[in-house]
DNA sequence: CGCTTTGTTGACACTCGTCAAACTAAGTGG
DNA sequence: CCACTTAGTTTGACGAGTGTCAACAAAGCG
């Protein structure tokens, strides 16, 4: 299983806009996380920002009652953990086995007063994911189950290739608590996006590659 | 248009952090907006960023089909319409008739390069921002709609005065587009939630005075 | 080749949405 | 001052969409 992901650091967008290492005066280093295992928990301080640099990762809060609310996916390339607070605001998971490059994190005050570059960057880290939580919001509020599912196909295939052929890191729950669904209720959309042509399954293997009709799916988005 | 425009000294905690009129370079003006005037649109050029004087304002995203999405509230007091992109990602119309302060924009590139401080405050309120539309994807992928209201009392009751006692601004519609919900949904939640003796109603005018035990909606909220 | 995990599908239940009606409050003009 | 209109709220009846539970299939894994 993604036996063929080579990892190229130099073509990687490079973490806080390539200011990390001499900036900050920070080490970074790489670290494997077995799948499913935890990364930081809610709560805990923050003492790293980290950069997926292969596989991926889910982030997410819990209610008392175990319901869980992912609220984004982290993929090849994706800057996360990043808090101007003391403390982590997700519970961060490896979804699969994953590597991510780790940088030591300073106060906010300090990096935002030594480095007019970094602090803009902090910024507009910051400003998009806001971006993506102000749009998941307007799904989660007001999008049928369909909506979602076809959604949810059209980001991935945007942020992973682009090119209408997906291959999902993460299994029908994490997808199901990403969109405020239901497991079953994601795999009779996909069914149902199977049934309209929308999506077609190319192997047979669990973790399938999708080929994705990307016109008809963004009808179905709105 | 334009017609109330008066420059008055800061009785409210200024905008930016008190940095606006002596670092931003720019003008403050006071505004009044009636009931259900447009403030901005979605994807207008952000020119201004606002600050709630009196009213309350709702931010909100539409779909095609006109399903709507309010992704917040800006009550007295409230900094809002800031951006870093250039144009507005919301539509901003306020709930009943409201005074803003208004205050010319700069770009994004010139504040964060100019002024540390500056930057630091555009982080915060970034920041604090993001934490509550992360929060409400908690609220608006997993919680009922019995918690989703018994969490919009507490978050009301918090930034409106904290003691129990609310007066709210915006309209039963206005809470559903909030919470993900109908209007009836609410309607029956509060009814409810009256007959657990955890709301009561003050007053029979339309804008109803509640009064909120705090303790039995926070077991509801989670 | 069993065993476990993940995904699919069906039957059914339930929450919430839809539609409709009654009611209250507020605004308007004669 | 009072009918009349308009906007907003509440409540009921009903139905649709999604969740729940269960059975089965497929895939991964030792």
């Amino acid at each position: 299983m993604f036996a063929h992901v080579n990892v190229r650091p130099a073509t990687m967008p490079s973490i806080l806009g390539g200011l990390t290492a001499r900036h900050a005066n920070c080490i970074t280093s790489e670290f494997h996380y077995r799948k499913g295992s935890e990364i930081y928990g809610e709560k805990e301080p923050a003492e790293y920002v980290y950069q997926v640099v292969s596989g991926a990762v889910r982030s997410y809060k819990l209610l008392s009652d175990g319901r869980r609310q992912i609220g984004a996916f982290h993929l090849v390339g994706d800057i996360f953990g990043l808090e101007n607070a003391e403390t982590h605001r997700f519970t961060a998971e490896a979804v699969v086995d994953t590597d991510v490059r780790l940088i030591r994190r300073m106060s906010l005050e300090r990096v935002a007063d030594s480095d007019f570059a970094l602090a803009r960057n902090l910024l507009i880290m910051t400003t998009s994911n806001l971006q993506h939580a102000e749009d998941h919001m307007l799904l989660l509020g007001r999008k049928t189950a369909l909506e979602r599912v076809a959604a949810f196909l059209l980001e991935m295939d945007r942020r992973l290739t682009g090119v209408g052929v997906v291959a999902l890191p993460m299994c029908r729950r994490d997808i199901a608590d990403y969109l405020g669904l239901t497991l079953e209720t994601v795999s009779r959309a996909l069914s149902k996006l199977h049934g309209y042509g929308a999506v077609d399954f190319l192997g047979s293997n669990q973790r399938e590659i999708m080929l994705i009709d990307r016109d008809q799916l963004s009808r179905l988005d709105n």
